[in-house]
Parts: C-alpha cells; structure tokens; sequence
DNA sequence: ACATTTCTGATTTACGTACCTCAAGAATTA
DNA sequence: TAATTCTTGAGGTACGTAAATCAGAAATGT
C-alpha cells in the first residue's frame, strides 16, 4: 500500500495538521518537529498523490501561449496544436489562454508578457525573439514564480526553464551531411534559402551548415545566402535567379519557410537536371514536392510534440516536479519520401 | 465551470443514484430514465473527472509486459525503459509486471500468454512473434477484455489492439534510399547483413530495401543476404568474407542486431576503402561508429518512446478512451554524426 | 510568575466520483 | 387484489489531500 499522509502523522507522532503543515510549507511549525515529520517522510517513501491534491485543490492550471500571428504553414500548424490542446483541456485540468503577437515584434512580445503578469498564470510559453527586452521579461515572469517555456526559438542565457524545440546547429549540420552526401563525388555550387539573419533559428541553422560543410566537404563551394524572409513569391524569384546564373548549381539548402516559391521555381528546370534540394518543415507543400522528387529530405519538428512537450513541462514546474529529459527532447525529424508519416 | 455527476442529477430531473447507475452501467434504470440521464450528461458536455474515479475506486492499472530474455543491446535498453516505468509506477497509479520468455521462442510465449489469463491484468504488451499459436492467445486475452498492445514486433490481423513500433518496411525504404544516394552515381555491389529471416521486422526491412533499391537505383546490384542470426562474432566473420570476396562492395545494410561485429570487420578497411553503411538500432557501439565514420547512418526506433507509448495506449484502452494517433506514432529516428542525441 | 507569542493537535469540510444500503413507489405478475 | 419484482430516491461512506478553525500546550519575554 502505498503511504499516505495518515501513515506519516502516525510514524512521526504528530497530528495531520502538522504534516500538512510541513508538507505545503506553511508556517507554524517548530524545527525539531519539521524534521521528525521530514524523517518520517523519507523513511515511508511518501509521495503525494497529485489527483488527490489537484482534486482538493479544485486547482486548474492555466497556461499562457503567447504565439506569432505568422501566416506561414508551420506557424499556423502550432497554433492549431495549442488549440487541440486546448480542446483536450477540461480533462487535464487545465486552462489554455492564447495570445497573439505581430510576428518578429520584439516590442509587441515585451508588452504581451508584460501584461500576463497582470493576471499571473502557472505557466507561460512563448516563440522566443532573442532580443535583451525579451530576456528581461522572461526574467521577472520567472521570477514572479511562473514557469516559462521556450518554443520552437529559444532565448540562450536567459531565466526560461525549458526549451521545447530542436537544437538548430545540429539541423544545420545534419542537413549539410546529407547535403554533402547527396552530392556525392560531384563538387558543385550549393547554394542556401534563409528567412532572415535577424532570427535566431535561421543563423543557427546556417552556421550548422556551413561549418560541416567546410569541414567535411571543402570541395563544395557556397554561394551566398538568399534572404527570402520567409515569403513564397521572393523565393521563388531568388531561386529562379540562382538557377540561371549557375548552371553548376546541385544543390540547395532552405532553412527557413515560404517553400512553395522555392518549389515552383525548381519545378521549372528538367527533374534530371534539378539540385538536391533539402528543406526545412513539413508541409503540404513540401510533402508533394517529397513525393514528387522535387525536394530529397525535408527536416522537421514535429509542432505536437513540442506544444505537447511544453505543456507536460510547465504542468511539471508548477507542481515543483522534475521532467523526463528523454521524453522531452524534441528531434529533428529526417523525411525522406519513403518514411512520411 | 465543469459540469459533474451533481449537474446531470439536477438537469435530467433524477437522484444523483440513478445517474451513477447509468454512468457505470449498473441494472436498475428503465429505457425512458436512462435516455433522460443521456440527454443530460450530453447536453452538458460532461466528462467524468478521471482523477476523482480512480480516487474514488483505489484503482491501480495493472499491467504485464512480456518481453524476451535477449541479450542484445537494444532488448536490453528496451527492459531498462521498462523498469524505468515501473519506478515510476506509485506516481502514476499503474503496477507493472515483467514476464521475461525465451526469444524467438513462440510456444513459450503462447505458454506466457496463456500464464497471464490467470490473474488477468487490465492490459498486456509483449514483443510479438507473428505466429497463429500466438495470435490465437493475443484473441482469447483480448476477449477477455484485456488490453494487447505489441511493441517493436507486431502481430499482424490479430486482434491487439495497438502496435507501439515503427512500421518496418518503411525503415528498409528509408534505408535504401539513403544507400542509394550514398553511393550516387557509382554503381557497385551492397551487401545485406540480417538477423534471421524468420523474424518479421527483418523480413519487412529487406522487403523494402530491395523494392525501394531495385525501383529507384536499378544499377545497384545486391549481394545474397548475410544471416548472422544477430550474433556479432557470425556478423564480423561474414562481413569479414564478403569484404574480401567483392572489391566493388560499396554498401552495406545492417537491418539487425551484432552490429559491434560488423564494426570490427569494417574497421579492418582504409577509411577511404570502406563502403557506405546504414544500420540499425542507437546503440553504444553503434553511436561510436557514426561518429568515428565507420557507419554512415543509423536508423533507430526509440525504446523509452515504445515502452511509454505502450503504457499510455493500455491506460487509455482500460479506460475505453480513444488515443491520440499523433502522439502515438513512433518515428523511425534516422541518426547521422550531426544529430546524435 | 505573568502575559504574550509561537507551536501543535483535534476536528471538520470539501473536491468529484464510486459504491453501498435502505426504503418507498411503480409496474408487473399471479 | 395481493404478492412480487423492478425502479428510483435519499443518504451515507470512502478515496487522499487541502485548508480552515479553535483550543490547548509550549516556549518566550518581561
């Protein structure tokens, strides 16, 4: 039988109220007899019953998505995985607000987690901007004793607890072995498709690339980067360009979104003489272009997993609880064609 | 606020008694009553309060898991995770059992099956072996009303309920179509080295190698498979042979355990002479020659996920709730130098 | 030794559900 | 009509914890 709270006021010889006392760190409780009660604790092997408290409680927790009001498919999928989660909220006690802010807004992201703390939640998980505005603010939430997720773009050094999302660098790197490979004895021009250098993922993801590349395959050369910010129509642009003036050009490397301007411009050019293209999230888009031999590997993160992830994470800091770093870590998923969920 | 078994009570006209009658089932309630209660309960949306019944009923789901008694890497992590659980259990309201049987022994497993039926738990999950003695037990427990999820192997057109493994002939998919790319424009010779051709995942993993290989890379040729019956001294001294025999062996897929064997063979060769090789399982073994170049890829399906994933799956089919398919897919992990874990 | 403050014990109610008993009413059968 | 069965209501207890009240006991200060 596993011990209750009874068991422990009977070992220890006090009453419940004291072991309610020092189990919920209220006040009232001499030293001496903290650490009898504590004794007694360790010795049962006593662990709380959450049900049993959230039941007493009548606790809900209440989490805080702060989202980026994006336009892009990834975006737009996360968002739709908050929303199932909130779906799924009245079974596990929880309550999910969403906020949205303009995309890459740095100021609009201070003032949104600024006034979360006006009606404080348990948790809050954001889309990070790496930006000293943003840490602040992160900085007082948690300190304010609220627990706060990263995800998808993390803020490096700062007081968040979690990070739900992928290590960038290492798709980065990923991408660049396989770009590498899929090159094979070639040596070419391979040329990258970013967003924007101003976000963290992006530069991350970039600098993974390039340094594998250097390293493990000096004889490929690298354009410069295309700085598409995400939008269909200027990659498209970008890359029909690039195509033309290089026609020794077999690979490229989208690290960012606004794929479906990339994947109209190569489908312009004959299949047998299209670059190995490797892109980033999978999408509609994307997925036809897996199927159809227009892209050879899509990475991505799966957007469930990591609103899902966040929410077991912030549930567990608000109960004071550690986490399964295993079951936590977010994995960058590899797609081919053959392997599509 | 959430709606409770008093809400329906007040709405539907009834005693609180008559509502748990037909909450749970229980004789005593005519047609005309029971219709009223439903119409309450779906009116308000009610969903009966998880935590509270199983307080309320002292519930602990008893679980078995039926494993073999292997002694390979990944049988071993597989039991480790599986343990890790059943530390977990008092926390989770959950008593699990470990049933160790014989490996590829199938009588032995219909003898466990059988051995379980007696003390039924609420669910079973086991490494299947895709025999009828075996299926036939797998339909008597779940006519029982027991929950059977398979893990890593499956049972195929039986009566489990949920399979917790990768869908194999997408692995060898996956894995050929790296392989094909890997050697890219050379056309040369892979070998295949497997477990026993007995087993089903190692079948279905060959099965989608070759279609893929000889669909895509037709200039690929392929060597008679290797069975090395998982044992690393049979696999080493294969390989070993197979090395010698083809100079032009440019790839090689290892779809089973022994991989520490096949890495001692391949480190016999120059790096520069060695083949591409694509195996499987994240294993220590494994992991240190990813990173050293000796292997290429690894394709892997994460045991802590399976064996988590299987708990879930018997909790929520114990409770007659349906599972979240997104949640529950496990992925085939394909691990590179530049994404281990 | 007194008042005062700080601890501690005993007891109670509540959370939402399960499950039990007892009694009374309704419907059915003999 | 009486006897019998079937339905329903009313009420209670339990699960393990939280949180509150109130009354004593112990420690502290003066």
């Amino acid at each position: 039988m596993k011990p209750t709270v009874h068991d422990i006021a009977r070992i220890a010889g006090v009453s419940l109220a004291t072991v309610d006392r020092v189990l919920n760190g209220r006040p009232g409780v001499r030293g001496v007899t903290r650490e009898k009660v504590e004794k007694a604790i360790a010795s049962l092997g006593y662990v709380r019953d959450l049900a049993a408290a959230n039941l007493a409680k009548g606790r809900t927790y209440r989490f805080t998505f702060i989202l980026p009001s994006n336009d892009n498919s990834f975006m737009i999928g996360l968002g739709r995985e908050v929303e199932a989660a909130m779906q799924r909220s009245p079974v596990e006690r929880t309550r999910i607000d969403i906020v949205r802010v303009p995309a890459f807004d740095a100021p609009a992201l201070v003032a949104a987690l600024e006034a979360v703390g006006s009606a404080p939640p348990d948790g809050v998980a954001l889309v990070a901007i790496d930006e000293p505005g943003v840490r602040a603010a992160v900085e007082k939430l948690a300190e304010a004793g609220i627990a706060v997720v990263t995800v998808v773009s993390d803020l490096s050094g700062s007081a968040r607890h979690h990070y739900a999302g992928i290590d960038n660098i290492a798709a980065g790197r990923t991408a660049a072995n396989l770009m590498g490979r899929f090159l094979s004895k070639v040596d070419g021009h391979v040329g990258v498709l970013a967003g924007s250098m101003m976000v963290r993922d992006h530069r991350e993801r970039l600098e993974g690339f390039l340094s594998v590349l250097s390293e493990d395959f000096p004889q490929v050369a690298i354009l410069p980067v295309m700085e598409a910010r995400d939008d269909a129509a200027a990659a498209e642009a970008l890359v029909r360009g690039a195509l033309r003036r290089h026609v020794g050009l077999n690979g490229i490397y989208s690290l960012g979104a606004g794929n479906r301007g990339l994947i109209r411009a190569l489908r312009e050019v004959a299949p047998e003489k299209r670059p190995a293209v490797i892109a980033h999230e999978l999408t509609h888009s994307t997925r036809e272009a897996l199927l159809d031999g227009t892209i050879d590997a899509v990475l991505n993160q799966d957007a469930g997993h990591e609103v899902r992830s966040a929410i077991r994470v912030l549930k567990a800091k608000a109960d004071g609880l550690p986490v399964l770093a295993a079951q936590e870590r977010i994995r960058i998923d590899i797609f081919l064609k053959d392997n599509l969920p």
